[in-house]
RNA sequence: GCGGAAGUGGCGGAAUUGGCAGACGCGCUAGACUUAGGAUCUAGUUCCUCCGGAGUGCAGGUUCAAGUCCUGUCUUCCGCACCA
């Protein structure tokens, strides 16, 4: 008997089936598509363990599908723009797009090792201009739209990056990718539209039933949707007007103050000349200089300045303060809010700060509040009464009532607000999807023409960076002319946020070496959306939401017919060691090409499958991989046991099997069973495993025994079919060895016969009052009644039960008996 | 503060519909084979005061029966957070 060698087996396997083509996809075939997809990597330079656990579950699915009779999509690619590659250009004097190709080389490479089934010939790679030009090319179709657009705006900047962010990519006031603080800087960049969609993006999470609960409350969160009013304050002293949001309009009879973001236009024509002009303008010059942590921090101070002016409340006529202060932000609502210290908590807290009046205007049903008795505001439902004609209304009711009357009186209106913000898409760096657009003195914006994509990269630039783009260096790049007026016009020199790049290289997939289009209309719609999608949790707002709105965009634009991208979304947990995240600085990282070169891949992927259910954090264990690499020769040793016997390919006689080999059936198709479930529905990769393994031990458990060649057969084919998934070289290397000539990978999954699963005999547990006494075996057929006599009837029952009342028996088909007594 | 997830042996985890808690694997113990074993095979392995009892973070409740359902509570993790 061979060995169980994987270094020999797998690299041949990968070989053969590379030169079969035997994961190559093809578009017209009958069968029914699925689309199996995992995020792709950025090319780093090497896989690190999260995307080996990453690649195994696509993989898993991928060849199960196949095996069921799918015609399965399953390709792979890079987001191959980004920073790092710019700073290793930097530091080792090489070029972006060549540090680029070699990483992802490389990582080409690692994946082949892990006998991943993917279709190469749709290599999808973000930074190659056949790719980016179509990137270019959408940026366009939404600019088309009215859905891109270039504005000034006070927006996030990452000193250490040297680039400004969107909003989804600042974590706590830092850098999502550098972890350092992010400063607010006032610039001109280009957005996305993305808050059109806002209510559309967030209506359709109902459309997402197999998206993950938590992604999708997330999602909400982001977008974070909220219902109310404007109302509309007179400054009459400065013939001006100041607008403020408020999702409760029912407590406008209690406004005693307003406040402005320190941000707000106003603020300066309100204080100019003024006594304490100098002391507001050193207060908001001290708000500027907290950052976005302390700023937003529930934990900081609230701090304001009264400017010395009023508003006019419309609803009292009464005269309001207007202050200043360093919770509000400009960028939601309106900039400004009314403050009411009765009914709002963090008013409460600034007006008892300040000395500001309080007047309570909502009161429970069932006592009538006062000052000197409240601690903090009331927030709960109540009757208004300080309100004019509004007195004596419910609260809530109130709430469209006043409304109605603003926008009868024309001082306010109805209003949704979220909190979404356009998406901040320009970035001052290198290695990016150039922003196709070219400003001309005359013309002024013009986009470059659709036969002149790709704009390139130029070559003659220095990265080292600073204030603007690397790209505004190169004069053959920056200087053109106008393709309306044929005049001297430049570039635009700030590159795309590569988060473009990944919301839409799913559906290149379905058509990547398109050159007229960025994809075929009918290719896409064929394949898409995508069927399962995996990933980890990391992106449940950034490229989730972002890839959402490209479908949403797209379709809007005519180029697909489907509006959500991923059917089906599994976030896998990280892979961890010691307690926390694999990292270099921790000195905790376990190496796949290390596992994979010592155990082989199979070992490598049966372990990280069977250790924990994918959404689950994964703890590493070397034991633990052991333990999967003993089970792998555990099977060679048994199928090659039985090696000739399986060759004789002789069929199961069912009607001979004797109770020992009746009961092997059993666990067999009890497996089959099992193993299909846990996949197609439950994605629990761990139980499958080791009820295969439960399997195997069956297997052995009648070494010793005579069992009929048809079993022995029946039971090893089957066992490796449903372990192909999981290990696909091991298995493809022992069917082949069975005598098969076609590819396990392309074979039938088995089926189960549902009447094998039944056994002739079950144990039952016999309980008095729910505690188990005695365990008996009966027949599968026994009527119900027999089986309570029987157990009633047993000496330990009758022992216990002798001087009692026995009030009820209860019989749980198949399980248990439970003996009531008293 | 709001929202979500999770808490089960020495460890990773199982228990899908309320029905034997601890499947499977790791580790550990013993035995077999062996010149040898860190290979392999077999058996055992929740805890305790062990003919019995206790036990799924804690305290109650519903039920013939609760890891699973209900009420309260604690802890950990994640997301949002001065969002008006």
């Amino acid at each position: 008997m061979d060995k169980y060698c994987p270094q020999e087996i797998e690299k041949k396997w990968q070989n053969k089936w590379d030169a079969d083509g035997l994961y190559s996809t093809v578009d017209d075939d009958s069968k029914e598509k699925y689309y199996v997809l995992e995020m792709f990597p950025y090319p780093s330079g090497n896989l690190h363990m999260g995307h080996v656990r990453n690649y195994s579950i696509g993989d898993v699915i991928a060849r199960f599908k196949r095996m069921q009779g799918f015609n399965v999509l399953h390709p792979m690619g890079f987001d191959a723009f980004g920073m790092p590659a710019e700073n290793a250009a930097i530091k080792r004097n090489i070029k972006p797009a060549d540090w680029t190709y070699s990483n992802m080389d490389n990582m080409i490479r690692q994946q082949k090792e892990m006998g991943i089934a993917y279709d190469w010939n749709r290599l999808v790679q973000t930074c190659h201009p056949d790719y980016y030009r179509w990137t270019q090319y959408l940026f366009e179709q939404f600019y088309k739209k009215g859905l891109a657009y270039k504005k000034k705006a006070t927006v996030n900047w990452c000193d250490s990056c040297n680039t400004v962010l969107a909003n989804e990519q600042v974590i706590d006031g830092c850098c999502w990718r550098c972890d350092s603080p992010v400063i607010k800087k006032d610039l001109s960049q280009w957005f996305l539209k993305i808050t059109d969609y806002a209510d559309v993006l967030l209506k359709d999470l109902d459309k997402l039933p197999g998206w993950p609960s938590r992604v999708k409350t997330m999602q909400e969160n982001w977008i974070g949707r909220s219902e109310g009013a404007e109302i509309i304050f007179d400054i009459p002293a400065f013939n001006e007007k100041v607008t403020v949001y408020t999702t409760r309009p029912d407590t406008a009879f209690g406004i005693s103050y307003m406040v402005l973001a320190v941000e707000h236009p106003l603020v300066d024509k309100l204080i100019k000349g003024t006594a304490n002009e100098q002391k507001i303008r050193d207060f908001i010059d001290h708000v500027h200089n907290q950052s976005e942590l302390d700023r937003t921090s529930d934990k900081s101070e609230k701090e304001g300045i009264f400017t010395g002016a009023y508003a006019i409340n419309p609803f009292n006529d009464e005269k309001v303060q207007i202050w200043v202060a360093n919770y509000v932000l400009f960028e939601y609502g309106t900039g400004a809010v009314m403050g009411v210290p009765t009914h709002d908590s963090r008013d409460w807290m600034f007006a008892d700060k300040y000395g500001i009046d309080k007047k309570i205007v909502i009161t429970p049903a069932d006592k009538t509040l006062t000052l000197d008795e409240m601690n903090d505001a009331y927030t709960d439902e109540g009757i208004l009464i300080n309100s004019g004609e509004f007195n004596g209304m419910n609260n809530r009711k109130a709430i469209p009532a006043m409304i109605d009357w603003l926008e009868k009186n024309n001082c306010g209106k109805r209003r949704i607000n979220y909190r979404l913000r356009d998406w901040l898409i320009s970035r001052q760096r290198y290695w990016g999807a150039p922003i196709p657009v070219i400003y001309c003195d005359k013309c002024g914006t013009v986009l470059v023409p659709e036969k002149d994509l790709p704009v390139k990269l130029p070559e003659d630039v220095n990265f080292e960076p600073g204030s603007v783009s690397p790209l505004a260096q190169s004069e053959e790049f920056v200087n053109c002319t106008c393709p309306k007026c044929g005049g001297p016009a430049h570039r635009e020199t700030d590159t795309m946020d590569t988060f473009i790049c990944s919301s839409w290289y799913y559906m290149r997939y379905a058509d990547a070496k398109n050159t007229t289009a960025p994809f075929s209309k009918e290719l896409v719609n064929k394949w898409l959306p995508v069927d399962q999608y995996i990933g980890g949790i990391e992106h449940a707002i950034l490229h989730l939401l972002y890839s959402r709105f490209f479908t949403k965009v797209l379709k809007d634009v005519g180029l697909v017919d489907f509006d959500e991208p991923f059917k089906n979304l599994l976030t896998q947990g990280m892979v961890i060691k010691d307690g926390s995240k694999m990292s270099k600085s921790l000195g905790n990282v376990v190496s796949p090409e290390e596992i994979i070169g010592k155990y082989g891949a199979d070992t490598a992927r049966l372990f990280i499958l069977f250790a924990a259910p994918p959404e689950r954090d994964l703890e590493w264990s070397d034991q633990g991989v052991d333990g999967a690499w003993r089970f792998l020769n555990r099977v060679w040793r048994i199928v090659e046991q039985y090696l000739p016997t399986i060759k004789e390919n002789k069929k199961t006689d069912v009607a001979a099997l004797t109770s020992a080999e009746k009961e092997l059936r059993r666990v067999l198709h009890t497996t089959i069973k099992k193993v299909t479930e846990d996949i197609a529905e439950r994605s629990n990769f761990n139980t499958a495993i080791s009820s295969i393994m439960e399997l195997v031990n069956a297997f052995y458990a009648v070494n010793d025994k005579e069992i009929q060649a048809g079993l022995i057969n029946e039971t090893a084919t089957s066992l490796l079919l449903l372990l192909a998934p999981f290990a696909p070289h091991i298995t493809e290397e022992l069917w082949q060895e069975l005598g098969h000539t076609n590819s396990i990978h392309i074979a039938d999954w088995p089926q189960y016969d549902e009447k094998a699963t039944v056994a002739d005999e079950v144990e039952i547990v016999v309980q008095v009052n729910g505690k188990v006494r005695e365990k008996i075996t009966i027949s599968a057929q026994a009527a119900p009644e027999d089986v309570k006599k029987q157990a009633t009837e047993l000496d330990r029952i009758q022992e216990i039960t002798a001087d009692k009342n026995i009030v009820k028996v209860i019989y749980v088909p198949k399980k248990l008996v439970n003996i009531v007594i008293k």
